[in-house]
DNA sequence: TTAATCAATCGAAACTTTCGAATATATAAA
DNA sequence: TTTATATATTCGAAAGTTTCGATTGATTAA
């Protein structure tokens, strides 16, 4: 993994409220339901879209659209090459 | 490790410049004198001194300081449990 | 249709980060 | 001592991030 993508995850990841949403999805087989965001993270709906979308951006998790509602899904692949990265820096 | 650290060291980690003095460390010996950061990145010394601050705030590195010099030493405990903990989060 | 619901986007305010210039401190050399 | 060198600290400006209300778009239910 390139080191400009470390420092993207990183970043993602230097945030306590993300940091909170990616240990629910570790503890719920690697998903949460958008709906269930606001009990995990107490912000308002545009607040959570916009964690969301930085996880997103970092390749750390995956959107589903389901209707009307979205599956969050961690990308393990990207979590495993980030662990990696920073362990063999 | 506290998902507060996590975040800290995350923050840490989440810059180019820091990323690279890391990385210049693990491949010598986990250690880097303060006098070769100019050449691993490329900024004002101020700005150097700033990321080091950085390093050492999150636990990171530790500085030892010999006269006028200043080593940098990689904190591999703390290194070691950042790892554990974002695997296992 | 119309109304309700979920989630993204926009825009503005508050806050944080980044970096260089200037200044300060500590050590060593002359 | 005086001077030079290595590093730290402080300050201010620019850029980036976080937050939230208002709005918008998409989907579903009535």
């Amino acid at each position: 993994m390139e080191l400009k993508q470390v420092e993207k995850i990183a970043k993602a990841l230097g945030d306590i409220n993300r940091l909170k949403i990616l240990q629910y999805m570790h503890q719920h087989d690697g998903r949460v339901e958008c709906m269930e965001l606001g009990n995990i993270i107490n912000l308002a709906q545009p607040s959570i879209s916009h964690h969301i979308k930085k996880l997103t951006e970092a390749g750390l998790i995956e959107p589903q659209k389901d209707g009307r509602y979205y599956l969050y899904t961690l990308n393990q692949t990207t979590w495993q090459e980030y662990v990696q990265a920073i362990q063999t820096l």
